[in-house]
DNA sequence: GAGGTTTTTTGAACATTGTTCAAATTTTTT
DNA sequence: AAAAAATTTGAACAATGTTCAAAAAACCTC
């Protein structure tokens, strides 16, 4: 019993991982239950013993992305350095997970697009976790003279906003580095605690 | 000739109207053609004489939004003032687009989850005949002395960032009024040029 | 290891929605 | 009024998400 539920656990992570790699390959809109079953050789069917349906499963990608984002946000804030330090090391860890897990991270951005209206209280609750990360470096930074005091809410709300938009226009091909880009960003935004 | 293709034309806009409306009230995922063509009294198979597919008509909404978007920025660019007041001003009208008409301005966004891939190029030159907006305010602020000199696409792109983002969590009913919402994003916003 | 129980999978059917298109209807032109 | 053009219809189709009873497989107990 706690045998056979374990093992159901680890084909449903088995599920996310492959449904997280597709999304990945061919976006978010474009993925079909028949494709994720497919690649994990079963039938359409089955999925839904383990998924209430698409929209589930989409959310379980979303949360182990954000989960694994969560760990290295933590990372980043404990590194040691200044405030200033640590905002950045966030930045560029943001950054890079909205650059590079575009499609799963992504759906942070307009939740209401990729799930459904019950699912969103648990994701916003997430979100909010990681949110609070920011907050907190900002209220701390604040708290030790660091950094000018604002509104913690309304500067958590445009850094995320700034960095979430960077997976919209940025292209690996394009002019300017991912790494020179992380920099600008984080020198811009510092500003916005000067 | 002419006159049959004016009257055409005035149908579009009229059904144009009629889904941004829909959109609005029912949220862009859940208008349906069928929603659309009974609300004009027609059947759903007539809508596609006047648009290739759905995404033509939703692209279509959008651009007529946007269109009405770049003319009041215009506006708000013009007016008097220096250009710290003209980029608040223009701040402020943003934030109202993105929050009022949420689900037509929205596509901006993510255009990728909202229109085929073939009509991507279309989309990304309005969107960026709207950016070069406030690429103008930007540099021209630099140019007289009044902006420190920066990266003025990154600038937008943290600019336009920000304020998309606020419609992911801003709620009419919740703690913050919109007026002083856009005084705060503006006051912020404009840090990051000094 | 046989028989029963639980878990998992299947495959067919269904629902919804976007799309096509030939034919019918309406409107416009001559 | 006849011909031509524009518009609408309605039925069919295609793609996908979803359900579910039945079959199959895995597991458990004696």
């Amino acid at each position: 019993m706690r045998n056979a539920s374990r093992k159901q656990q680890e084909k449903r992570e088995r599920i996310i991982l492959s449904a997280i790699a597709i999304m990945n390959r061919e976006g978010f809109k474009y993925t079909t239950m028949e494709q994720v079953a497919s690649e994990m050789r079963m039938t359409k069917g089955s999925l839904y013993y383990y998924f209430r349906n698409k929209q589930d499963l989409m959310f379980q990608c979303h949360e182990l992305v954000l989960d694994q984002a969560i760990e290295d946000q933590k990372e980043a804030f404990k590194a040691e350095g200044t405030y200033g330090d640590k905002l950045r090391r966030m930045i560029h860890c943001h950054i890079d997970y909205a650059v590079n897990r575009k499609e799963t991270f992504n759906m942070i951005i307009q939740p209401e697009q990729a799930f459904e209206k019950g699912q969103l209280p648990s994701i916003v609750e997430k979100r909010d976790d990681y949110a609070r990360l920011f907050d907190r470096v900002v209220s701390e930074g604040i708290g030790a003279g660091e950094f000018q005091n604002s509104d913690v809410k309304i500067i958590r709300m445009i850094l995320l906003g700034a960095m979430n938009w960077v997976q919209t226009w940025y292209r690996k091909d394009g002019l300017i580095g991912l790494d020179e880009l992380k920099d600008l960003y984080a020198e811009y935004l510092l500003k916005l605690l000067k």
